[in-house]
Parts: structure tokens; C-alpha cells; sequence
DNA sequence: CTAGCGATTGTCT
DNA sequence: GACAATCGCTAGG
């Protein structure tokens, strides 16, 4: 199958399940990108997420069709990087083991931190408030999803203050790279 | 190593 | 007017 082309996957899931899907799989953006290492869940009845309150002109990719992206500004200055789940649920991309392009993201970002942070990888790939509501169809992005189910790491999810208990957050066991480690199993 | 804080701007109350 | 799904710098242990 060609690059990009697991929109039709993707239709139809949760952000929880293809957030758990999504480690491992493949990002490119214009001929940069790596394997997705960290990802976070936002569903639609969730206090953290940006549909929490309903459609509005800033999150309205987050209720379009499934498999496009959702850019948005955060903090004013950095850009943050969705893959839109089911309507009104969305899956933050958090950290890439950067692959492809190196030399490319090397030249955006001024540091050897290129791709671990929502803002350092979007960044890194260039990404633009323009590739809001974009599609992951091979054309400037893509996505390709991993045959294996590699381990992965759960946990709290960084930067919100509502619905601080939800373990929305996923990692690949063992990367390298992650934007922060995540807090030991209990038990 | 961890902790604190300023930058900067669109969006919502 | 408050606040935000962050980053990078500085100070201190």
C-alpha cells in the first residue's frame, strides 16, 4: 500500500486507540519525519481537550473528517501537531525519533533537540498554521501505520490542568527521546 | 540534576 | 482581561 494511505483505518477509531496506534508508525511532512514515539489522547467529553466546549473557528478541524490534522498555536509562540481521531477527538503528536530529513530539521531548529516536544517537532518539520485541517494522504503528509505492537509506556498526560488523572499519554518502551520520562508504574 | 520564569498571541469569558 | 496540550534560559543544590 502506498504511503499515507491509512486514512481509511483511521476513520472510525478513538484518539485512545489510535494514539496507542500511532506509536511506532511513520510521520513525514514535506520528506522530514521519523517514528512517532510519544502521543497523547483528547476525546470530546474530556475537560482538557479543545472540543471540550463545542465546535468554534479555531478547533474546527477537530470535527472534521477523520485522519487530517489539527494545528494549533500554543502559548502564542509554538505550533502543536493533531492526527483528528473520531469528531471532536484527536491524538497530539509529542515526540518523533527523527529518521528522514535530518539535515532539514537540523537547519530549522537551532539545537540537537529536533523532534522531542510538540513545538520543537513541529518545528523541526516545518510545520505550518496553513496544514491546519490537511490531510495525512501522502501529498505534504503522511502517516504510515506500524505492523507490530510494540511495548508501550502509560501515563498522566504534561501540560493541562483538568482531568490530570486520565492516562492518556503513550510512549514507546525504551525510546529515546521522549519530551519528559514518564513516572514509574506503581505497583 | 530540578525549579522558576519570561516570551508572545489567538481565543474565549 | 485571563489563560494556554511549550520552550529555552537562568539560578541553585
Amino acid at each position: 500500500m502506498a504511503p499515507g494511505s491509512n486514512r481509511d483505518q483511521i476513520a472510525g477509531m478513538g484518539a485512545v486507540d489510535l494514539a496507542r496506534r500511532l506509536i511506532g508508525a511513520t510521520l513525514l511532512v514535506r520528506g522530514a519525519g521519523g517514528t512517532i514515539i510519544e502521543t497523547e489522547a483528547y476525546a470530546r467529553d474530556d475537560p482538557a481537550s479543545h472540543s471540550f466546549r463545542g465546535p468554534t473557528a479555531r478547533n474546527a478541524s477537530m470535527f472534521g473528517p477523520a485522519g487530517h490534522a489539527y494545528v494549533y498555536r500554543s502559548y502564542g509562540i509554538h505550533l502543536c501537531l493533531n492526527v483528528v481521531a473520531r469528531p471532536g477527538e484527536a491524538v497530539l503528536i509529542r515526540a518523533l525519533d527523527p529518521t528522514t530529513g535530518i539535515q532539514a530539521m537540523a537547519t530549522r531548529r537551532n539545537s540537537a533537540m529536533l523532534c522531542n516536544g510538540p513545538g520543537r517537532l513541529t518545528q523541526a518539520l516545518g510545520i505550518r498554521p496553513e496544514d491546519d485541517g490537511a490531510p495525512f494522504d501522502g501529498t505534504d503528509l503522511s502517516i504510515t501505520l506500524s505492523g507490530d505492537r510494540p511495548d508501550l509506556l502509560v501515563g498522566p498526560r504534561i501540560g493541562i490542568s483538568r482531568a490530570q488523572d486520565l492516562p492518556w499519554r503513550f510512549g514507546l518502551a525504551g525510546a529515546k527521546g521522549l519530551s519528559r520520562p514518564f513516572p514509574p508504574h506503581p505497583g
